[in-house]
DNA sequence: ACGCTATCTGAACAAACGTTCAGAAAAAAC
DNA sequence: GTTTTTTCTGAACGTTTGTTCAGATAGCGT
């Protein structure tokens, strides 16, 4: 059922998940206080309670969001015939991708040690599913004789180390556009599969 | 001057040391107390302020230390001839430097939020004098006509985000031995800047 | 044996933490 | 316009935080 415009309900639980995100990444999970989150919502703390049981849940549903937009994506994106375009679309998707959201990257990768084992096992795998689909073209190039590696697992984690770095110095609106950094990335991961 | 073997104060400072790194790394900076880190080496927390000002500067010094390891061991590395034996001593040389001190490594990288500015820019260009040697080998290596890469910048960040991701995942005593990483990666490093 | 210095304890400090909750305020429903 | 439901405040809770410090303890040089 709709609710009117101005409603608060609406709107504020959402602005308490991008407040957090903000300040989780910029300060880290720990460093962060549930006073300084709604402080930058508007609000007191006792307030977030209404949106979110406790501190904890509120990072796993961040990290858990962030998986699960990226798998879908990735599920919804265009699956071109053939190993090497095939990598060449992967590529530019998690460059694109990754660098729209530096934030919740940023968190995915830095606050997985603030989950109690449960939550960490959860996120790992849903990061599981997503390696595994670059692994599977790295797999299917080597049959197809336009890759030449000799581990695929470990190739797999290099490529995505290597494409994931982009968030640690990519700005809009900097040197690069990111036409030419997917170029670049692009030029260096295939060539580095390469038969 | 000398002391004798079973002295306090030439054992404790360095304890100290060790256990903060191995805290730091295992749960992050800001959610570790004092406290632990005195229980960690047998003492009441107060105690640690004998050797440390404070927490903050505990955290510099741990950062501190590790770059300056990094750089003096990379001077004392034998330096070959030509860019691409140069790109496999330094790919070599990181894999192993980082791998045998994956604490240091972790918190080098994921604390540097928690420095203040000034400390910030200190260990960022310690960072910076590192990624420097190896953005030389590539600008080297394209003069030579060995290497082909657009923007040597971009391609240094690219090659030490691969390297440093082995951190996420080695672990000695695994599937891989450490040479069999280091023939992996440099294979992949030396292809994807290859001309 | 004695004094000197370095080191540690254990308590204390104010501040900040996550979380709870009774009651005020506001919005929705009728 | 009144009731019902949702949302927020503001204070309070017990704990924990980094740091300080007076006094106890212990190792050193002489």
């Amino acid at each position: 059922m709709a609710r009117t415009q101005g409603s608060h309900s609406d709107i504020t639980g959402p602005r308490i998940m991008d407040a957090a995100l903000r300040l989780f990444a910029q300060n880290g999970y720990a460093a962060v206080s549930m006073r300084q989150i709604a402080g930058a919502v508007g609000v007191q703390a006792g307030a977030l309670y209404n949106y979110i049981p406790d501190k904890q849940t509120l990072l796993l549903t961040l990290m858990q969001r962030h998986m699960d937009d990226l798998l879908s994506a990735v599920a919804d994106h265009p699956r071109p015939e053939g190993a090497m375009n095939r990598l060449e679309a992967f590529t530019r998707f998690h460059i694109r991708f990754h660098s729209e959201r530096p934030d919740e990257v940023f968190i995915a990768y830095m606050e997985l040690r603030n989950l109690n084992p449960e939550n960490f096992a959860t996120i790992e795998g849903l990061r599981g599913r997503y390696e595994n689909m670059l692994e599977e073209i790295l797999r299917q190039g080597v049959e197809e004789g336009v890759f030449a590696v000799p581990d695929p697992k470990i190739a797999t984690l290099a490529v995505i180390a290597m494409l994931t770095g982009v968030n640690t110095w990519y700005r809009s609106g900097g040197r690069l556009s990111l036409p030419e950094v997917e170029e670049i990335y692009w030029d260096m991961v295939r060539k580095s599969v390469a038969a």
